[in-house]
DNA sequence: CATGAATGAGCCTTCATTCAT
DNA sequence: GATGAATGAAGGCTCATTCAT
């Protein structure tokens, strides 16, 4: 890794932490460069503002999502339930191991879709398709219910699992994580299946 | 409706407004003074700062989600099934007719746990526990799946339905109301059902 | 007393107690009205401004200061040593009796000189007079050295006094009144005494 | 000196002039750092708020006060009457080199004592304790009256000798510098002899 | 006369961004 | 490239004063 490049990620682990401690608007820049060891200025090097770096960040996060998802999606020897079943737990599962940055993005959902921020819609504009696809998958090989309608169903679904990660992330102790896991498997299989 | 009372609702509906419109942070004292046609000062005649009337906007509205909740809770003449979609539906309705205060309610997401909103927190809380409750009902009377954890699938419940309506208010032109109203419905009951 | 009287007296009484409290510039306009048990606006119907109300209650205190001292200054049967002394005794006294009175006038000691409060100044003034005539008595009938100049031994002793009996306000509890009064003769005789 | 002492130096320069023209409380921060040549909010990189600033401007100059009592109070080869006399006309030369310094030294008397202000009661209770210890010097050596309590004594020093300064700044124009010298010391000299 | 709700000018302070070194 | 001291626009909030009732 190249020296720039390695100022470049400390800024955006340090503006992880900070973002998600804080929140986008209580976040302060000295914070995010101290953190990160070095100069305030020099965070206006690699970045443009302060908006930009929390772009970064999500789009970062959600990319990381979306190759989970591709990779289920592409798979052929499971079901469709199995398959929206894995999604989810992936995606808990990858909350969880990084819940420090679970939370922050949870946290700025009034982000994901703000229009000036043009990359992170379009992951996350990739993310919805894949769920698309996979829910019209369901409902082609007949595994899911007719009526439903994949396009609706995704933002039902996105919401669904984001929420109960939220949930489960501050109620991590009070219940083992094989609950957790099994139960987001039951809720979202079952959202679907005929 | 008394002068005094005159103030502070347009006060909130200013609130509603410009948060909607601009975000918590981005909101300012005096674009809200204006648009309610009133001084600077008079604001903080009826609210303590800004956070309160944010506050109070949110506890007004998930109040009335509550209520009606409470009422769909209390009927004894329909299944659990019904009772859950109806549920889903009535929230959608009421986000649909007040689309400016859910577009607002929903964007503050991340405020409806913070501590500092002891009222909210409550009200929230509330809504939480009826939801509870009818899920619990539906398991009893055996309608609903044994294996659901009431606890965790009221978070999942929420996130779904919120962030339905979330899409449902962007995408308002592109499907028939009835679409949306009978999509929310499926997919709620399906979530549970055994 | 009329009832107009009346109310101006209650804004001065409130006026004193609050300023005292808060000093000029954090005492509200509204906790005076309040502690006088009248509206807000009615302040204005008695006094211009803020600070007029100051202005008159110095006024009126350092009057009866004044009265008092014209009264020794006028006593033929004792000595020079004797009214200087009795002056800063019945000084003494009065700032006792009405401490919290006192307080406030010492406290506001930045405003004695202000040009903007004429009638205060004025008064000050014949009360510096007074003194300077006690002063210039003493030197005349040689009780006092003749080195000392009057106009310049008045603010020294005013200023002697004024601070001594701030100290004693803040100290009332250490030590018997008597030792108080006793030493405010003493330093103050002694001052001019050959 | 660094850039920084000079930064500093200049902010303390400009509090000075604001703070004795303008009050404490009429004082603005704008121009405070108007006068300093620097920017509004370079004043809180070297200063927590406005009242730190005249904290700082009343320490810089009390604890220069207390320097010139310590080395007089140090002397072994003059009398305490000459000590006592001494003092006051230190404090008085001063005052008149500074004497806007001195303006707003004493027009901020309210100050002095306010708990808030720590560093700057220590500062004002270490004079105190100065004069406190000339002043029984000289009872000891038997040169001052022995029924003169020194803690009594000495708030009606400095009252005398503060109002005595205020006085003289006013009237500069009026006297001859060696009325005022003269003066002072023969007020204060006499205020304690037997 | 009396009121007190309403006003809005004014000010301290913050903090993202810049730029001289 | 890197720094961090300096900047100054911006905004929440206060409170003396007003005026419709």
């Amino acid at each position: 890794m190249k020296k720039e490049k390695k100022k470049r990620e400390a800024i955006l682990q340090a503006g992880l932490i900070i973002f998600a401690r804080d929140g986008f608007y209580n976040a302060k820049i000295n914070d995010i460069s101290d953190l990160a060891g070095i100069g305030t200025g020099t965070i206006y090097l690699y970045f443009e503002n302060k908006e930009h770096i929390l772009k970064e960040i999500l789009v970062d996060i959600w990319s990381t999502v979306k190759e989970e998802l591709d990779l289920i999606l592409g798979k052929t020897n499971i079901t469709s339930k199995e398959k929206i079943a894995k999604s989810a737990l992936k995606i808990y599962e990858l909350a969880k191991r990084k819940s420090q940055i679970a939370r922050m993005v949870l946290q700025e959902y009034a982000i994901w879709n703000d229009p000036t921020f043009e990359n992170l819609s379009k992951v996350m504009g990739g993310i919805r398709i894949v769920l698309f696809q996979l829910i019209q998958e369901g409902i082609d090989k007949n595994e899911f219910k007719q009526e439903i309608k994949p396009e609706l169903a995704v933002p039902f679904l996105i919401g669904a699992v984001w929420n109960f990660i939220e949930f489960a992330l501050q109620n991590v102790d009070k219940y083992p994580q094989e609950v957790f896991e099994n139960q987001i498997q039951i809720l979202v299989e079952n959202t679907f299946l005929k």
